[in-house]
DNA sequence: CTGAAAGCGCTTACAG
DNA sequence: CTGAAAGCGCTTACAG
């Protein structure tokens, strides 16, 4: 009671400071509008400690010896003046950016949130900055060959961490070749004879999805489905493998019928799984191979009201933490690791130290027996 | 039958390219570490033009006339050097960085990927590119007023399209000071005297929640439960006003036994919903006023096995366009179109152009009757 | 340890 | 319409 009438109360005062605030402000002055202060530059400093622009250089960058005494007058200049380097300058001068670009295939996808999260935090430790952009658009998913060399082209990145696809092989190559480091992530595409590999942090679906469907014949399935990617798809393929090779390692012929393959999207997940149960045969326990498919696969099993994994065993895959329903085992997708560890890697070729020939990790999916969140 | 047969030989050759490609290219050499091709710069070009730099850059600048004689010249050589400008160049001679940066709560909340959507379409059309970074991190949500700066202080980016929190006001004030223009996405923290507005686009949170509770009360309901952010935040306020007026419109006294208020995760928003329902007067209809919390409520419902709309109404709040099940009633937050406005506002701003006083827009959520998602 | 000078690759008055 | 020159703010051989 007591506390919900503070709130009330809060909730009052504070909006109307709020108003108060808009209406004096309105009339007060637009701080932003005035001219922004020049800003001090290495000059200013050299003037203010009585020394030479190199010097302050040489404390600032801290690349070679400067006695205390001109240390301690060019700290005290630094700090009167407010003086920041500019980033553009010493950019120039160094002949970099300070960028590294993280290229996925979909900017408004939150799965890749996760690379962003892992990749940033390592890039931005080493003071690169880390610009986000998306080679495909939402509505037709075609490639923006284009649009994506406007942006990466020729110097405009010091390095890249790349989600490829198959088709843009050649482009790799050719920003490499502009002299752009370039980490793939996720996937490699196949190159074809002419292209060498490039460095990458790749994820072994493979493994998982032949873990998941080894797991549920392990537990005396034998009619087991398969809901993924469409063929083609680099993504894709080693699923499948995985798929097969489990089922081929226990000795079980793969049907066909027990496979369905399509886009990533929930949508066209629901419809897949939906799909399967509709076989004359029907699976009597699922693999569900990519984080949206899952989603779309229990919204068809909530639909139909199965039980799961009474009436129907599915394994899932996912991204995140976020609650699934009904809750199913799932392999984890190690994104912010992946993003972390690519742009770990990345670093190592800017470093300019000799790296060695190809550099190149895989990570494995963490098994989840069932959602993660506990409501009490 | 075929189609899958097809399918396992793809994945046969395909894997055994990549195999093979890997294997050779361990061998054929690392392109990418021999030295990175001196690009060509503008002075290149205008020799191999036959005219000077200053007229090169007129024409690709676009800023002055040139000769058509002399355009074609110079397009020639562009093409033919492969010339592309160093924007790091161009932004020192501009004063400028080409950067605008993002600023969100959490990088790894994929909440905020519309946002960049919206707003990385609108900035790299008028040529910045977005960097996003964030101001708290995850562990404990403390805020990064250090790291906040060293990224965006003094010069480091052109602009910043920000999400407010109330103890960020002094330092945003102080960005701003230093020359960096401001738009703030999502709410606007109350000013203290002194300090002007700042441009914004604002989420009209109160009216949906407003909205949210007539419609139950529309619907026969008078004991209407609130899950909603605890007091004190910034976000939290405007719901509970939205929630407290309908209730007042409507002649029904508040009680604060039905509002339950917490942080904005899943698992809270869990815990309160179930302990609304816990209370010895239980609530007949529930508004969830946040994402996250709708998707722990509805986690909640579903445990229980209570049927929406009979056993309780629920509406809740979304983002994007995810399955929910229980199917329920909810608010659609346009996370997009807030990137996209701030973005064009910002550019405004940039424009130098005289845009008035402060710019304000606030958007409207938009009702969805239920999940969007059809699985046929 | 320190300074004068050159130069990173552009753009833009200034002068023709 | 065009060119020579200065300058954006740094860093780094070069010379002391």
């Amino acid at each position: 009671m007591t506390n919900v009438n503070r709130l009330w109360d809060e909730a009052y005062s504070v909006s109307s400071l709020v108003s108060r605030t808009v209406r004096s402000g309105s009339t007060a002055g637009v701080p932003h509008l005035s001219p922004p202060p020049r800003r001090a530059t290495i000059a200013d400093v050299a003037r203010a400690a009585g020394t030479s622009p190199a010097l302050v250089s040489r404390f600032l960058t801290g690349n070679q010896r400067v006695s205390e005494a001109s240390a301690a007058r060019i700290r005290e200049a630094v700090d009167r003046l407010g003086y920041a380097p500019s980033v553009t300058a010493r950019n120039l001068r160094l002949r970099r950016t300070g960028l590294i670009a993280l290229v996925v295939p979909y900017l408004d996808n939150p799965l890749y949130s996760l690379h962003a999260t892992g990749a940033e935090r390592e890039l931005a430790a080493a003071g690169f900055l880390t610009v986000v952009c998306s080679t495909r658009t939402k509505p037709d998913g075609s490639y923006l060959g284009r649009s994506f060399f406007d942006t990466l082209g020729a110097g405009r990145v010091d390095g890249a961490l790349i989600f490829p696809y198959q088709e843009e092989v050649g482009d790799l190559a050719t920003l490499r070749a502009q002299g752009t480091p370039i980490v793939l992530i996720d996937r490699v595409p196949a190159l074809p004879d002419g292209i060498a590999r490039f460095d990458s942090v790749t994820v072994d679906n493979e493994g998982a999805i032949f873990n998941a469907t080894s797991r549920l014949i392990e537990a005396g399935h034998r009619r087991i489905g398969l809901v993924s990617l469409r063929e083609g798809s680099l993504s894709g393929i080693p699923r499948f493998v995985g798929y097969k090779n489990a089922l081929r390692d226990a000795g079980i012929e793969l049907d066909p019928d027990l496979v369905a393959l399509g886009d990533g999207s929930d949508v066209g997940g629901a419809s897949l799984f939906a799909g399967l149960l509709e076989r004359e045969c029907r699976p009597d326990a699922i693999v569900v191979a990519t984080t949206l498919q899952t989603r779309g696969a229990l919204d068809a099993v909530r639909r139909r009201g199965l039980q799961v994994p009474q009436d129907l065993a599915v394994i899932g895959y996912r991204h995140d933490q976020s609650v699934l329903w009904p809750e199913i085992p799932t392999y984890r997708y190690p994104g912010e690791s992946l993003g972390e560890i690519a742009a770990r890697m990345l670093l190592r070729r800017l470093s300019g130290n000799e790296v060695g020939d190809i550099l190149s990790e895989t990570l494995a999916l963490e098994f989840v027996p069932s959602s993660p969140v506990q409501t009490h």
